[in-house]
Formats: C-alpha cells, sequence, structure tokens
DNA sequence: CCACTAATGTACGAACCGGTACGTTAGTTA
DNA sequence: TAACTAACGTACCGGTTCGTACATTAGTGG
C-alpha cells in the first residue's frame, strides 16, 4: 500500500528549495577545497548539480556569499563533533592523549574542513572575521582542555606555564600540518605523512609528545 | 673621480636582462604569496614592476613557469639558510633546542614563503613535483637532526622511537600553523599567535615540548 | 660607426567567467 | 480549477585576463 502524504513532504517532488539549495551547497563546499576560492568556477559548481547556475544567484546571491556560507557549514560541523567527546572519566593525562586522538582523527577525516581552514588563512581570515556566530571563544576543544588542564595541575602532575588554548594549539599544528601539508612534505622528505602504515606511529607520537610536555618540570 | 667602467657592468643602464628578470620574480614572489595562484594577476605583477607584461613572457614564458619559479626560489632561499646553522658544539637537548629555535625564527621571518607553500599545497603539490632540484632527501635540517638524535640516543637520552624526519616534521608543524593559520585562529580563539608578548612563551615551549618528548621514556 | 641582436614597449585579440534579464512551470491555495 | 507565487531554466552580456603580433630601441661586436 502507499501512504498519501502531502507534496511537500515527498522527496521525489521536482521542486523542493531546500534540497537544491542543500544540494549547491555540498557541491561547494568540494570545489572551493579543491580549487580555491578563485580557482572554483560558478560554472562548475551549477553543472555538478542537478540544477542550474541561476540558482546559485537565487539562493545565495553570489559566489562569495556561497564560499562563506559553505565556510561557515564546515565549521559548524567541525564544532557539533567537538561537543560529543567526553572523556570527565579518565586521568588528565589519558584525558589528554585521548583528546589529542580525537582530533587526530577529525582532521584526517576531514581534509576538505582543512583545506578550506588554508584557504581562509591565504585570504587572511576575512570572511571567518565577519562571521560572528563562528567566533565562540569558548570551543567545546578549549573548554574541556580548561578543566583538564586545571585538574591534572590540582594533581600537581601537569606543569602551569601552558594553557588550553596553548595545548589546543599545539595539538592542532600537529594534525593540520600532517593532513595540510602532505604534498609538499611528501615529496621534499620523501615521506608520505598519511601512510597508513605510519599512522598509529604518528596517533600514538603526538599523545606521547603532549604528555611529555604537561608533565614535564616547568 | 670615476671608475671607468663596461656599461655592462653600470648599474644605470636601461637594458639589464639579469635586473628585469629578478625585479619581475621578487614582485611575482609577493603577488602569489598575496592572492595565491588563482588569485594573481600577471597584469598587476607587471604594473608593479619598471618593464611591462610582454617582459614576463620574454624571460618566463607564462603565468604557471613564473610562478613556478617563484616557489622553486623560495625553497632554495630556506634552504640556503639552513646551510647557515652549526650546532656541533651544543649537548643535543640544547641543540635540540637551538635548532627549534632557528627554524621558529625562519618561519616568523618568511611569511611569504609560508603562504606559497600553503598554496602549494591547495594544489597539491604539482608543481613542486616537478622541480627535481628540490627533492632533495636529505635536507640540511634533517641531516643535522639525524646526526644529534644519534649523538642523544647513544648517551641513551634520547628516545629511539622516532626519527630525524618526524622531529622536523613536529617542529615545522608548530612554527608553519603559528604563522599560516594566525588569521582562523586569531578570531576563533581570541588570541593572536604573532603577538610580540608571547613570542619568547612559544618560542620556549616548542623547544620544552620538543626536548620534553625526547627525553621521556619510549 | 655600422650592422646585428637582445631587450623592450604598444596595442590588441579571444576566451573565460561572474552575473543577470526574461520567460516558464510546478506546486499551493482559495 | 483558476489564480498566484516560489522555484527554476535559457540565453546572453560585459568586463576581465592571459597571452601575442608587431614595432622599436639600446647595447655590442666587427
Amino acid at each position: 500500500m502507499e501512504a498519501t502524504r502531502a507534496p511537500s513532504d515527498n522527496p521525489e517532488r521536482r521542486r523542493d528549495a531546500e534540497r537544491t539549495r542543500a544540494e549547491i551547497l555540498a557541491v561547494a563546499t568540494a570545489e572551493f577545497a579543491d580549487r580555491g576560492y578563485d580557482g572554483a568556477r560558478v560554472d562548475e559548481i551549477a553543472d555538478r548539480t542537478r540544477t542550474t547556475k541561476r540558482m546559485i544567484y537565487y539562493y545565495f546571491g553570489g559566489k562569495r556569499q556561497l564560499y562563506v556560507e559553505a565556510l561557515e557549514q564546515a565549521y559548524a560541523r567541525i564544532r557539533a563533533a567537538e561537543q560529543e567527546v567526553n572523556v570527565d572519566h579518565l586521568e588528565p593525562a589519558a584525558a589528554i592523549r585521548r583528546l589529542a586522538e580525537v582530533t587526530f582523527d577529525h582532521h584526517e577525516a576531514n581534509p576538505d574542513f582543512i583545506r578550506l581552514v588554508s584557504i581562509e588563512n591565504i585570504h587572511r581570515g576575512e570572511h571567518i572575521a565577519r562571521l560572528p556566530d563562528l567566533i565562540d571563544l569558548n570551543t567545546p576543544a578549549v573548554r574541556l582542555l580548561t578543566d583538564l588542564l586545571r585538574r591534572g595541575q590540582e594533581q600537581g602532575v601537569f606543569r602551569t606555564d601552558v594553557d588550553a588554548v596553548d595545548v589546543h594549539m599545539t595539538i592542532s599544528a600537529f594534525c593540520f600540518f600532517r593532513v595540510a601539508n602532505q604534498y609538499t612534505f611528501g615529496t621534499i622528505f620523501g615521506r608520505d605523512l598519511l601512510d597508513p602504515g605510519r599512522r598509529e606511529h604518528y596517533r600514538t607520537m603526538l599523545g606521547d609528545m603532549v604528555v611529555a610536555h604537561l608533565t614535564a618540570v616547568g
């Protein structure tokens, strides 16, 4: 039998604003991540959707606004993923290690996000600066780290001369570099940083390094 | 009195191939670093030199070749600077610390190089892969590190499960991220990573971290 | 000082590409 | 089912931008 439903609930309807919009955004994210802002082509984005260029201007207004929305959505997704992490039950050192692993995995699993961030930095962050929603200075990762560092410091096992943002930067730098600079690093040093065979090595090494640093006398 | 010199030695001569070429390359490096490959404009480069667009095609052949030469020259310069470092007289740990500081300073002093590397990675390293001169798998920094790690391991103060390329990657990641991602990181976390007031903190922190890691039991 | 060539300048072409004017149709609602 | 509007498609425009044809001059060697 067949369920009777309103046309707007029908997933196969020809005209579906949200669907079209979402499809454009998904394709645009891939295109911008792939070629950079100036390298991306509006016509190319349109061709890879089931709609036309006209719709990009209809829904987003222009290339720039489309890029900004793609960037915004990418950050929102990462932020949402960070919310999921829970390390309350772990000892400070183990928790830091776990957090480093989660960050490591995130970066590896989201190369498009990494590329968009690189691209945005090439443009000196001019677009992200205009997205007030994203300027949440109390990011989940930092909130977690602040708590962890305090716990570790109270137990006397962590040094006190680094703060949550410092540690987050360190971990991000390692994970980001490994993905973002894989090409130049790979050709110059003859080492594929994303070789699955070396994945565990780097994943462990990051945790070792951060914990060694935090537990060293400072 | 005035020295008599051949016209070709006269720095003020109107037609000077090397001078024109060098000027184009310098301006191109700045333009590509500033706007990325696709964002850079050949006309803009020409306008900022004392010559015309015609000369860019005369000397380099095209936009792409100009970019490749700019990239090549940027790498050559960094390589040359690395050659200067000498840490033979230092104990392994102090030497590592010194090397980290030199890398830290290099990155901070050469943001254009950092940007070119980011841009090249956005393009998946397709240009650098075709520069056989740059694929010197035994870079000065790595040669130095290999020696240092061996010395430290022989003295029993360094762990043995990381190699020179790993350590170089770690140090580079930290230094690179701080410069390359200063914009997005700054707006999201409200911390200017290049604030002169925090420079010493991060410079010391990097050395602390790498040495703590290497001297921890592994 | 003359002839020859490397170096340089001008003016322009052609394709590309972001953006839009205008017309059409699907879905909704009275 | 008719009228209305959100959603969509086509065809095109105008500026930009890489690249080049052609003319010219500075410097050099004989």
